[in-house]
DNA sequence: CTACGGATTTTCT
DNA sequence: GAAAATCCGTAGT
């Protein structure tokens, strides 16, 4: 089931931890490229040190933030990579969701052509392990870039559905947001939430790595 | 494991 | 002109 436009339009502390477990998907060139999303963001706009919309900032960059919930706000970053938010609450409150990591699940082969222009089988274990653990990795593996800025997420080409066999029994943990050093009190705000013991989460537990190598898991 | 620097270009002041 | 919601490789512990 996709989600719907009410799912967005809600608190954004809360549609971020709703969003884990949830699969993002890129219907490209006839494929769909997707994965089980296991780390987010909030950004909570005009109070919010951390967000681009801090202060009611208003710019073209930023103007997905300002509208309707459901919908993508994509941005470059670093000169060289994208990232990906979830745009929430009412048309004119400028908060979303980044998307942190997500867990490959469908079109492995691109993915990995997009990433490292090999084939899936012929990936390293520490490749992918990195397919898709961070927002800038992401959106290289599943073809995320600023033409995608603004688009409906209720639409066919980027949406994020809820899977029937969808295994809600996992643990959130909530910390503080990565990259964000400048934003003096907002940098201790805990509203970066992630799935426990996920290997697929930017910064990933050793002592759960270690732990999985044991059973022989094909991706540590 | 951690720490650090370089890449690269849009965005905003 | 400086900074940036990142990633990667290298060197040290």
């Amino acid at each position: 089931m996709k989600l719907s436009r009410r799912f967005y339009n809600r608190e954004t502390l809360t549609v971020a931890k709703k969003l884990l477990g949830k699969v993002l998907v890129h219907e490209f060139n006839g494929e769909k490229i997707s994965g089980k999303i296991v780390e987010v963001e909030a950004y909570k706009g005009i109070a919010d040190k951390a967000a681009h919309s801090y202060r009611g900032r208003k710019t073209k960059r930023v103007e997905a933030m300002y509208g309707e919930s459901g919908h993508a706000y994509v941005y470059f970053i670093y000169g060289m990579y994208n990232c990906m938010n979830v745009v929430t609450r009412e048309k004119g409150v400028p908060q979303a969701v980044l998307i942190r990591a997500v867990e490959p699940l469908e079109g492995l082969d691109t993915m990995s052509m997009n990433r490292y222009n090999k084939l899936y089988k012929d990936l390293s274990k520490k490749q992918i392990r990195n397919l898709t653990s961070g927002p800038g990795k992401l959106c290289i593996a599943l073809s995320i870039d600023r033409t995608l800025d603004k688009q409906d997420l209720c639409g066919n080409i980027l949406y994020i559905e809820e899977r029937e066999n969808n295994n809600n029994n996992f643990e959130i943990i909530e910390s503080k947001r990565i990259g964000i050093d400048y934003a003096e009190e907002a940098k201790d705000y805990l509203w970066r939430f992630y799935i426990k013991n996920n290997p697929f989460v930017s910064k990933y537990m050793l002592s759960f790595c270690i732990y999985l190598k044991s059973f022989n898991f094909k991706w540590m």
